[in-house]
DNA sequence: GATGGCTGGATTGTCGACATTATTGACGAT
DNA sequence: ATCGTCAATAATGTCGACAATCCAGCCATC
């Protein structure tokens, strides 16, 4: 077997890069620049460039060149809306087919999510969350749809702090987990597609009220 | 507001000679033959394969070139669940926000289709099927949904023959299209979710039992 | 006969050069 | 001042050539 090539290819680096937020929604890639900054060749940088617009992570004029991709409010609403869908899918099958080891992860992660809500710490229950999902999707064995989740989450990652920073929403957004958590441990799919739906349904509540907020000029970010 | 050149370009050309069947599964697509084809150079190709890659209808591999992608029955079945989740959310959207002209529209297409049904066309019916479907996606009025679901559409294509042909298939499939749009026109959100989700249930159902009939060397194909 | 390395042909990957296309700013006419 | 024209510049799009890689068939060896 073979290791792939740590990350010298230009494709997860700019990839990487955009999700991180080293480049401002719709900030200009222009293909010499990031070619020299990563040390490639425009080539690959194109072939990136062509991935990563048909990834919706970038969106590619003809003539025009490349730049991140500005996702709307409406469209994050519409995003999180599909993820919903998909990750409704996905945790039923999880609770068909989850084994004991699966249970065990959960129930760890769910533990330790509780710890971070008393103490307060609301990025690192917000990396806990991160972990939760992609355990259920490992459970689901689905790739397609867990592909696709992925494909979504990171389009909208620029709005997880808008939620996840909401004064008052780990706790919760903890209760929602524990449900979805109950509904997997008794292998009850129909439980945890609904449990799941209504998390990902209280999220974009908040997503929208956020957006709101926003809008009408308010600040609750510290600092 | 400028016309896009028609076809001229080698994604859209390439896209649908693999959709439309004229390259069989696993056939390497070598990017020389490919371009001297379509009339235009390596570049555009290679450009053209890489979307293709992300896009799930060609399989790129490093220094291996390019296949047209082969799906699996499993994956057949994964990708009909995902759409199955998709048009559940698009139909419910649909039935929130579809305007007299979208009912309309909907209305004369089931009357075709029990037309279709009567005198025993599958093939005719199979597209009013597909238009159908388009239509609630354009009252859905979410493009996010509506594109990731038309993406798998074309990759599960090769499979559609399968479903629609099956004997007796569409008597029942037109029953399943009228409860949806019963739901729809009375805005019957969790009514017309639930519709399409029992539709698609049907349709994987129904691929699940051709699949294994074609493992145990059955044949039911005309000719 | 099976195994393992070698070689030649075919194919993909990359680079640099150049053609094509947008964009910017200056300049002059109205 | 405003608009349109036009040249200068910067970036993208395309091509051909060459390097790197893979693969099939051949041959020597056991």
């Amino acid at each position: 077997m073979r290791v792939r090539a740590p990350r010298s290819d230009a494709y997860h680096q700019l990839r990487e890069a955009i999700v991180s937020g080293q480049f401002h929604p719709n900030e200009r890639l222009v293909e010499a620049a990031v070619a020299q900054r990563m040390g490639v060749g425009r080539t690959a940088v194109r072939a990136a460039l062509v991935r990563l617009d048909q990834e919706g992570l970038v969106t590619l004029e003809p003539n025009r060149g490349a730049r991140v991709r500005h996702i709307s409010d409406r469209e994050a609403l519409e995003i999180e809306e599909v993820r919903g869908a998909l990750e409704g899918l996905l945790a039923r099958r999880a609770a068909e087919r989850a084994t004991a080891d699966d249970l065990q992860e959960l129930r760890q992660v769910i533990s330790e999510m509780r710890e971070r809500v008393e103490r307060g710490d609301a990025l690192g229950y917000s990396e806990l969350n991160a972990r939760f999902h992609q355990l259920i999707w490992t459970a689901a064995d689905h790739p397609t749809a867990a592909r696709i989740a992925g494909d979504l989450k990171s389009q909208a990652i620029r709005f997880q702090y808008q939620t996840a920073l909401r004064p008052g929403r780990a706790q919760r957004s903890l209760h929602e987990h524990e449900a979805i958590f109950n509904a997997l441990k008794t292998h009850d799919p129909d439980g945890a597609e609904a449990a799941m739906r209504d998390h990902l349904a209280e999220v974009i509540d908040t997503l929208r009220w956020a957006i709101d907020g926003l809008r009408r000029g308010e600040r609750w970010l510290p600092g």
